[in-house]
DNA sequence: GCATGATAGTTACATATGTAACTACTTGCA
DNA sequence: TGCAAGTAGTTACATATGTAACTATCATGC
C-alpha cells in the first residue's frame, strides 16, 4: 500500500493574497541565522571541550584575555557579548583549573584584575590555531571573494537587531 | 589622576610572524555568527513570548505545522532543526495551551499526527505577519542587493559547519 | 566625615536545554 | 508465530543559562 501523503503544502492560496498568510521556515532569516550558528559553534565548541575541558563562555574569555592582559570582569563582558554573570561562571572555574590569575585592582578593591596564568597561555597558545584553522576552513567553503559582503552584512544585521531590541539589556 | 591604561593590546609582534599568536575575538566568524544570531533572536522571541507566551522551539512547531499540517513529531523535528526531546517538550506545552491538537497516525500507533488547533491558527495568523514584518525590518536594514550574497554564504557556511561536524549528531 | 546612590562581582533560584534511559509499538526474519 | 532489532515519543537526570537578589566597595553631595 503506498503511502501517497506527501507532506502536503498549504500553498498561499493561488488566489487571493491576503498578505501571506503563510511562512516559510526555512527561509526565514532569522531561523537560518540561529541554524547556521548553532551548526558553526557546535563544531568548534566539541573541540575546545574534548581537547581542554572548555565552555565556549570559558573559551571567550581567555580568548580577550590573551589580547588584553589585566582587564576587570566587566571589562572583559563588553568584549565578549556575555553578562557579567556569565563572566564570573566562566572566571571561577578557569582560576579552579588554573588557567587564570586574579588580583583586585589597586584604586579600586571592586574590580578585579584578570591574566592568563602560564598554563592559561599555554592553552590560549594552542587553541588560537586550531580556532583560525577551523576559520579557514569556514572561509574556504565560502568561497573566494564572498567575504567582505558577508562581513558587512554581519555588521549591519547586527546592529539592526541591537537597535530593534526595545530594551537593550 | 588620568587612568591612563588604555586597554594595552598585545600586538601580533611586529618582527616576527609565528603563525599568529593572537586572535581578534570580534573578528572571529564563529563569535560574530553567535553574537548575531542571538541579537536577531531575542528581539522576535520577545515579541512572541510577551505577547503569546509562546517559546522559540514553541514558535518554531507552529510555524511548519501552520504549513505543512499532519506531521509526526519527529517529521517536525527535521523540519525545525530541533531533536525530539525539543519537539516533545514544546508539544506538550502547545497541548496543554489548547494551540495543537494530536491523534495517532492511522498504521502506526507510535507516530503522532499534529495539527494546529483553531486556537492554534488564530495565534499563527497573528505571529506569520509580525514575523514577517520583522524579517522585512532586517533586510531594509541590510540593504538593497545584499541579500542574495547573504544568501548564499548562510547555506554555504551552514553546509561547511556540518561537513566539519564530527558525529553530526 | 558620612548618608545616599551607583558600580563590581557573587550567589541563589527558577527555567531551559542536552544526554541517556525507558516504554510502546512495529518490522523483519527465522 | 514469535523474537530480535529498530523506531517514535516520553521521562529523568545532570548541566547550562537567565533573572533577581545580595555583599562589598566606591563616588557624590552636604
Amino acid at each position: 500500500m503506498p503511502d501517497d501523503r506527501q507532506t502536503l503544502e498549504q500553498e498561499p492560496l493561488p488566489g487571493a493574497e491576503p498578505g501571506q498568510t503563510v511562512l516559510q521556515l526555512e527561509r526565514f532569516l532569522p531561523y537560518r541565522l540561529s541554524v547556521l550558528a548553532n551548526t558553526v559553534s557546535r563544531a568548534l565548541a566539541r573541540q575546545y571541550q574534548e581537547r581542554f575541558g572548555l565552555s565556549v563562555p570559558q573559551w571567550r574569555v581567555m580568548a580577550v584575555l590573551g589580547r588584553f592582559p589585566d582587564l576587570s570582569a566587566s571589562e572583559v563582558a563588553e568584549k565578549t557579548a556575555m553578562d557579567k554573570v556569565m563572566v564570573s561562571r566562566a572566571v571561577a572555574g578557569l582560576l579552579a583549573e588554573g588557567r587564570l590569575e586574579r588580583r583586585t585592582a589597586e584604586h579600586d578593591r571592586r574590580r578585579s584584575r584578570l591574566r592568563l596564568s602560564v598554563a592559561g597561555r599555554q592553552v590560549y597558545a594552542q587553541i588560537v590555531p586550531l580556532a583560525r584553522a577551523y576559520e579557514a576552513q569556514l572561509l574556504e567553503a565560502l568561497g573566494a571573494g564572498a567575504f567582505p559582503a558577508l562581513d558587512e552584512a554581519i555588521e549591519r544585521l547586527t546592529e539592526a537587531g541591537r537597535a530593534l531590541n526595545p530594551e537593550p539589556r
